[in-house]
DNA sequence: GAATTATTGTACGTCAACGTTTAATAAATC
DNA sequence: GATTTATTAAACGTTGACGTACAATAATTC
């Protein structure tokens, strides 16, 4: 068996180190993409002998799950702070959808999917870590915003989870695409916010109960 | 300079290789992706000595250009059928939206988009001949067809490309993020048919004018 | 201080893939 | 038929990167 952390004996292994070479390989996968980043680089920008990496972690593979894992923890903490604050129905979807598209279009997330786009086919269980971690965990969060909407009688709403769908749909757009592909840079907060408001604004329109017209 | 194609001397170049050589790389380059893809591999699939790989496209930069060229001016004539005919205008919605989701949700589309989502940080030219052949087309025929609605007084719209957006965006909805990642296969064609129904019956809720309500 | 483990730099073995060379054969023009 | 170019199979040179080995030094426990 492996001989694991309760290392009373010997000199321990940085935990500081660690992390910087997390960081570096983080980087390094995100902008190269798996079989492009050399662990040599990585060690390089962590500023940390490549035996090191290889102490830390086993192999290339070995270090990009822990990265995707890492992140995926991050995101996951970050949706968890998405408490929704009480406030009316489209302030609600307009808080969530802001720091939502941010996130979500924000270069690092770009790249993160980028990476993993590119690594599904190889590595499926990493995907599927992701989309619980970010989209899902926003679809529940989006669900359960609308469900107030319905209770209140503010909402018509046939389909609960379509209707989530539906303004996240509404919400991407083309930029997803766009940014993906490299044609449009980080959003500027306003643009955010203008484009978290027509979607809010367009999904009101479809979806606002006759009563409340 | 390069004696080029007038080749009035010797065996001519075998076209048909040509074509082999394209299509294996093409599902190489898909399935596999740009560094993980290997010549020696492409030359197997199409039947073909890899001197020969390496006579019609001088290396594997520009083998991967003329597949990304080749893709894209498919989808350019693909779209250029979607010759919009003359009906309603939700049936108008409906057929586009029919053939751009089943188009943009099958599998050789999405292992296209995976492929160039990779490499648009390397390539941006690709990546926007990509996007100017395929989604700026669409989000074109789009606006044609919703001005129309505007025209005919059945839409009141302020902004029409953001309009054409947001019906995109319904369609999409999570499914290309979905796709992308795997988690879902090829859609059934009624499937698509019930999801871009949906779509165009948001976006005619939030988008008709007031007077044909 | 002794024992143990981590870290470093360097060097090394190995392997995979790019791209080339060579010799032989095939297909085209003149 | 002579010439020229394409194709093939096999071998080769080269490069780059993974992962390991080694010797020296640093940090930690007992």
């Amino acid at each position: 068996m492996i001989q694991d952390s309760p290392h009373s004996l010997g000199r321990p292994k940085d935990a500081v180190k660690r992390e910087l070479i997390l960081s570096a390989a983080e980087n390094a996968f995100f902008t190269r993409g798996f079989s492009d980043t050399t662990i040599e680089r990585i060690a390089a920008d962590a500023g940390v002998s490549k035996v090191t990496v290889y102490g830390h972690f086993g192999d290339k593979e070995t270090l990009f799950e822990a990265v995707v894992t890492r992140e995926a923890a991050q995101i996951e903490a970050a949706v968890d702070q998405l408490v929704t604050a009480q406030s009316s129905l489209e302030q609600s979807l307009i808080n969530l959808g802001e720091i939502f598209i941010g996130f979500v279009l924000s270069p690092r997330v770009i790249n993160f999917d980028r990476l993993l786009v590119a690594e599904a086919v190889k590595n499926p269980a990493l995907a599927k870590r992701f989309m619980a971690a970010g989209p899902h965990q926003i679809a529940r969060l989006l669900e359960t915003i609308i469900a107030k909407g319905v209770e209140s009688g503010e909402l018509t709403v046939p389909d609960l989870p379509k209707a989530a769908e539906d303004i996240a749909g509404l919400w991407f757009g083309m930029a997803k695409l766009e940014a993906q592909m490299g044609l449009i840079e980080q959003l500027t907060p306003a643009a955010i916010s203008t484009r978290v408001r027509h979607g809010v604004a367009v999904f009101l329109r479809a979806y606002k109960s006759a009563a409340s017209r």
